[in-house]
DNA sequence: CGATAGCTTGAGTCTTATCAACGTATGTGG
DNA sequence: CCACATACGTTGATAAGACTCAAGCTATCG
């Protein structure tokens, strides 16, 4: 099967891309936008920070991270994006794009004309919603992931940190209690904020609690509820 | 004047607001769905997490504060709103307020119907454009603050704090250089995510450095580009 | 097989939180 | 209009969490 040929019609993350609530007729005319480019290889880039706005960005398979670059050149990672997540919404208000976008993994993705979007969710109300939702939604993300690093510490970020990877893989249909991480611990380290020593450390923390275990780079969720109430709530679970 | 009676057409901050990029015509339909209320008095609040949306409201005069409840009941700030930002773009996604908001000050907003709005965005294609170029501009300035949070010492990122006060008054024409600060010290140490006597000790060391003054409430930046440079650069201007 | 990226572990240090106490405005009811 | 209560801000002493530095380990890949 050819990857590359998959259509709108027949993708498995539809459900939780651009297509949700569209009609068969609409996601047809939204199909026909669609590029489907050969995968992306490990560490290729999809575009740069300060590039002009061409298209955005759906991954179908891989992950990505988005990142820009400080004073010093050192790497800042914004996010990571799984299959069915959106890439440069923050590209929109001014046309170019804000951070450098990085394959973290083969990735598949799709890749749609933003002006081409943009005119087609000028004629099909249920993209236009769909699109204002898809960004109120990365809105209140955002939102979490600052109350995250701002109140809680390091341990609870890391534990929070997995469980919202796990979901999103839950979400997808793809286990959610067993999986790879796409991410280094230097790429962890770096978007919550820490000191690779300490994610380190802290995984250990978390194994020797029982809530998980890590191998290599497979992660096993031990005790789901557990590591949501470490990660959410109470500061001291020693 | 009451100054209840204004209308898009004439209010001072409508090239912050929707009503940018859109023919007279259409910023009469726009202004003919705002609601505009009496003034909210401060300690008001405007409306409650998990509310279902109704409206979308944007600031006129005053300052809003948005904020969550943790499992203890505290707050949680989550934003600060200045004449000309649009609050509750987060609840458009499912429908739901995501936070609480309460005006800081005497503040005067405008209301708009977001099931209104959402229709005349599909009739109109400036606005559809205005409205996600909003979003998408509330997730770039997202993205900066978790940088921010997630990278800085706290007094980088009081000093970027205050720097964004600044800008956000520059670019309404309020005075950028002095100004009352809206909210109290408290609410700035719950908003980055530190300590209050760290925010108290850290004024003192800004007055210090000769960066800026502080009066009960009324802030003076004294040299500008040194507090930028310092909230944004290197780590130890000591 | 060796080079390198990724991860682990330990020791010491620094930033910032916490706790406790006090000072200063603001506003309310008597 | 005063006295008290309360919210807000300041200051100092102490402690904890997380960083840095240094070193060693372990996979993986050419």
């Amino acid at each position: 099967m050819n990857t590359e040929q998959i259509r709108c019609q027949s993708c498995s993350i539809s459900k939780l891309c651009l297509p949700v609530m569209l009609a068969d007729s609409e996601i047809e005319h939204l199909d026909n936008i669609v590029k489907r480019r050969k995968p992306y290889q490990k560490d290729e880039i999809l575009f740069r920070q300060g590039e002009s706005l061409t298209h955005i960005f759906t991954v179908r398979s891989g992950c990505l991270k988005t990142f820009t670059l400080d004073e010093e050149g050192n790497e800042q990672i914004t996010g990571f994006y799984v299959p069915g997540e959106i890439v440069a919404l923050d590209a929109i208000g001014n046309g170019t794009y804000q951070s450098y976008a990085k394959a973290l993994d083969t990735s598949l993705v799709c890749a749609l004309p933003y002006s081409k979007l943009d005119s087609l969710a000028g004629q099909m109300p249920g993209l236009r919603t769909q699109l204002v939702k898809v960004m109120s939604n990365e809105i209140l993300d955002d939102k979490a992931l600052f109350l995250l690093l701002n109140k809680k510490t390091a341990e609870q970020r890391l534990g929070a940190f997995i469980m919202n990877l796990s979901r999103r893989y839950a979400i997808r249909s793809l286990s959610s209690e067993r999986f790879q991480l796409p991410m280094t611990q230097v790429d962890i380290a770096n978007y919550l904020g820490m000191a690779v020593e300490t994610v380190s450390r802290l995984f250990k923390k978390l194994h020797k609690l029982n809530l998980l275990e890590l191998k290599h780079r497979e992660i096993t969720i031990l005790n789901k509820d557990n590591l949501s109430q470490f990660a959410g709530t109470s500061c001291h679970h020693y």
